[in-house]
DNA sequence: CCCGCTTGTATACGGCTGTATACTTGATTA
DNA sequence: TAATCAAGTATACAGCCGTATACAAGCGGG
């Protein structure tokens, strides 16, 4: 037992063959699958209860992947000094090699099904805790209230996946994208610090609440 | 003419009624569209070449009742003095009072079609670009470069557009997500105006490149 | 050795879908 | 008033879909 089964297998990677093309994971049909996976439409049956069942089991794997990447990028970070931008790019080449990964989180989470949206929400929490951790153990935020590290890092995770997939859509302004990016994560970090510590910059934009 | 002929107008709000529950509009059955509205299946030959031609004459719909709700924003902003709170107030209003539109909006920017998904991107584009006109004309980002106001704008359309979605699903955090994305928009112009007027604070971020 | 379990297959059925063809109706207009 | 045309309907058909039932092959443990 623990070995998954071979169908299994095959039908997760049809998935993800299929999901770029067709995107929202839930709309697959059973037989398009099972076509593609070269399986016989009851093979399904024998692993996966539903197609929202189905899908459960996809997340979470591709969890397990992104997870693996995002220890693996917080070691090479903490071992040389990482800059944002570097960051950003190896966040933005992992997209890049497996869009799937993109599409799938942005369909799900503003997806039909409840279940795949909470469970995609509660990766997308736990890969933002992952990340405020990080910034403030290595006191890349120096001064900053953990609330708001937290909530800023929850804010960029979305922000990161959203522009990830315009990364993977517009080849022709990769670069540009990947500079907004970097503005976007860095000017919360320093509004956050001026909010506390720079009263006359707050003072100046008081007006607007 | 000129005159959009009944069944037409019965098909678009079927759409409306039935995005909430199907989300991604190009996935909305053509048959199904008829049935909601009451009509013939074939009617909506009548009006439409197919799904994706139907759908962009959805959008375009609720691209211009949306344009009408920022420019009465706009009018009440410029009479009153309006503060960031009474203006997310306002718009996860408006999203309450019609949710499809944050659904198809949400559902279609990542959806399949590429041509849905630069009309729903040309329409955040829009949206952004009153945005910031509005936020340089009112004076509310003092001694900001045009160009960061512009990306600043782009950023808060989509975010509020995402924590939309949110606002609408969870009741119980209504609140907190309406300060959450308060505190999201003010920090984006205090960390832009830092950039430029407070080295200290750049300094000692630094690091992170 | 054979029983039972898991995994995969074959066939089949009803229902829904998109779409083609042909008909009705009501208004416009020449 | 008669012709034209847009808008809506009726019927029909082939294709795909999810799923139920029944069967086959491999494999581990008694």
């Amino acid at each position: 037992m623990s070995v998954i089964a071979e169908g299994k297998l095959k039908l997760l990677d049809a998935a993800l063959k299929l999901i770029p093309r067709s995107r929202s994971l839930t709309s697959l049909g059973l037989r398009e699958l099972a076509r593609e996976a070269g399986l016989n439409p009851n093979t399904f049956y024998r692993h996966f209860s539903g197609i929202e069942d189905f899908g459960l089991f996809v997340l979470e794997h591709v969890a397990k992947e992104v997870k693996q990447q995002v220890r693996l990028l917080r070691k090479t970070a903490a071992s040389q000094g990482q800059a944002t931008q570097d960051t950003v790019g190896f966040v933005f080449g992992y997209f890049l090699k497996n869009p799937a990964v993109v599409h799938v989180a942005l369909q799900e989470l503003h997806g039909a099904s409840p279940r795949l949206r909470q469970a995609m929400r509660d990766q997308l929490d736990a890969s933002a805790r992952e990340m405020a951790e990080d910034v403030m153990e290595r006191g890349l935020a120096p001064g900053l209230a953990p609330d708001a590290v937290h909530e800023i890092s929850r804010n960029t995770i979305r922000h990161v996946l959203m522009r990830g997939f315009d990364y993977i859509e517009c080849p022709a302004q990769r670069d540009a994208i990947q500079a907004e990016t970097e503005r976007f994560i860095l000017r919360q970090f320093v509004g956050a610090i001026a909010e506390q510590e720079a009263p006359d910059i707050m003072a100046r934009l008081q007006q607007r609440g």
